[in-house]
DNA sequence: TATATTAATGCAAAGGTTTGCGGTAATGTT
DNA sequence: AACATTACCGCAAACCTTTGCATTAATATA
């Protein structure tokens, strides 16, 4: 193990203080530019490489952002990162991934580990049952901004970035209704989130507004499984024109139980999602979809975080916009 | 903000000395249960965590591991990276992600901010165009650890660790031949990457070995389209007993041409891949599959990683083996 | 020529923690 | 009673960098 090179050594070697090198490396104005293009040059020869905690301890601050999501398989949050990694590396950032199993407690603890990192800030994706926000008040206290995002809590108190639910569920509808659609099978997830709720909401608004004569059978599904299974037994009792689902998860369900009814889409039945983009491409037809990009969604969330890195408070809900993506499968 | 508490402000308020209240919150032997007791109270009370930089400042070690992967989303590194995470934390290390977007200079920009910041270990799928080791040798040169994993290079200097893909591979054949498919469609990778040719090797070495009267049709794709392309153009001038696919890819494009054309499975044709399990649970029926999984190979890699960071040092390739899970595509 | 200005560099403290070693008092051993 | 041991605890250095201020020498100004 070759010891690394420090200040110290390249000033012992020019007959230089530690400071003046310091500040060679820096460019600092004070110091002549011969000295400077002398201290760089061995700087490189030695291969120096700054020793990231010394300069950290000094600062007190760090270039590490702290994300805490449930996990980071599954259907969205991989892209999530994605995004936020490349945003954040142009911005001399890096990540500190941390999975909080939706564990409240793991979610502290996490947090925890965020503060003894001094993390320049963190991101969370709240676990299902966080109801106390005292941690993420406390990590805020210390100094260390929290922003939220996609698992948002009610509180006012901290800066939020998600998905505009509202106009995913409007476009949603809109869509269906465009292409004259008038009996749909729409599948939600758990009524208990607020997620569901909002897509929700703006889906059957949408539809009492601008057609109120459609048939619409709204049912919920806690799962892939679920909701396979829900699909599978409406399609068995009735016809549908269309088939809406509003997560990735639920449309994975959805899909088997058409498929395995072995319907045409979009001859047979129509069918949308609001998604990613990843699954629906899949499918033969592709499955249009609303898209709720995870890397849009990524680099939106940093955009806010170091908003309140620097001076800013930035308050609020932040919404990043979707759009339909037309595959034909409608 | 409020001002962090340090082992200098328990020390002033017990009228002990930072030393022992240091030796005391770690359970030290020469201090007496008592004043560890009391330390321990104060500390709990002033809400008293360590800073992480200073400590690793002191022992010039962190609790950090470096990841390197050319991209987090996609078919099977957001799975490699939770497996990783969930051992990494269980050992009290924490994950640094960074994305080479199969760069070799942000390949070796990553490694430079790993050394900075005195990764623990590295952990690296190596971009497809890194060629030269030099970067990762200067970094285990300093005295960090590195082992590649999944896209490995060819150097023995390294640890390396990844899928047993001459298993896969030769569990791919057997389960075909033991379901007596004669007429085999085989789609695999890309021809110029080892992981392609390795379970090449193994798959039509089994079909020579044991069913040598078999028609084995390989296809090379580099793409989901291009899969999809080749099948579809494959299934419309011949029949086969089935379609074989090395990858989640190759597998979703795969799925596409026999969806277009409306094959049963497993009547009309069987169809069997390699995979992590994610996409073969999406149609209907689910499809077989010789699991290659990305959590486990994440944990793996954590062991072989975990045991250069202590004392030994292990050498060559360590492989994680597969299985095949049955759901009856085939 | 004496004084003010500028340019270039060095000194030393601070940031929080760990740890080898030395010190003190109390207890145990002959 | 003299000495050795034990149980606790503190001192101070070290880890490496940044930065306010002081210092020196050289140049410009009056």
């Amino acid at each position: 193990m070759k010891s690394r090179s420090t200040l110290k050594h390249i000033a012992e070697h020019l007959h230089l203080s530690i400071s003046t090198v310091s500040r060679a490396l820096s460019d600092h104005p004070d110091i002549a530019v011969h000295t400077k293009q002398k201290v760089k040059e061995l700087a490189e020869l030695l291969e120096y490489e700054p020793n990231a905690f010394a300069i950290q301890l000094r600062t007190n601050a760090s270039k590490i952002i702290g994300v805490i999501v449930p996990e980071i398989s599954g259907y969205f949050y991989h892209s999530f990162i994605a995004g936020l990694e490349d945003e954040a590396r142009s911005w001399g950032y890096s990540l500190m991934i941390l999975q909080s199993g939706n564990d409240p407690e793991t979610e502290s603890a996490n947090l925890r580990l965020c503060r003894m990192n001094r993390a320049a800030g963190i991101l969370v994706a709240a676990a299902s049952g966080t109801t106390d926000l005292t941690p993420f008040e406390r990590t805020n206290t210390s100094g260390i901004p929290v922003v939220f995002f996609d698992k948002v809590p009610e509180s006012r108190q901290f800066p939020k970035v998600s998905m505009a639910d509202a106009e995913a569920g409007f476009l949603g509808a809109d869509s269906l209704i465009r292409k004259g659609r008038k009996k749909i099978l729409a599948l939600f997830g758990d009524h208990a989130l607020s997620i569901t709720r909002k897509r929700l909401k703006a889906f059957q608004g949408t539809f009492q507004r601008h057609a109120p004569d459609s048939q619409l059978s709204i049912r919920h599904a806690r799962s892939q499984q679920e909701a396979r299974q829900i699909t599978f037994d409406s399609l068995c009792v009735e016809e549908y024109d269309a088939v809406f689902a509003m997560s990735d998860e639920i449309l994975a369900g959805a899909m088997k139980a058409i498929q395995q009814q072995r319907l045409r889409i979009p001859e047979d039945i129509g069918v949308l999602a609001i998604s990613t983009g990843l699954i629906p491409a899949l499918y033969e037809p592709e499955i249009s979809y609303i898209e709720t990009s995870g890397e849009t969604l990524g680099k939106r969330s940093f955009e806010i975080l170091h908003k309140c890195m620097s001076k800013a408070t930035p308050r609020g809900e932040f919404l990043v916009p979707s759009k339909l993506i037309e595959k034909g499968s409608i």
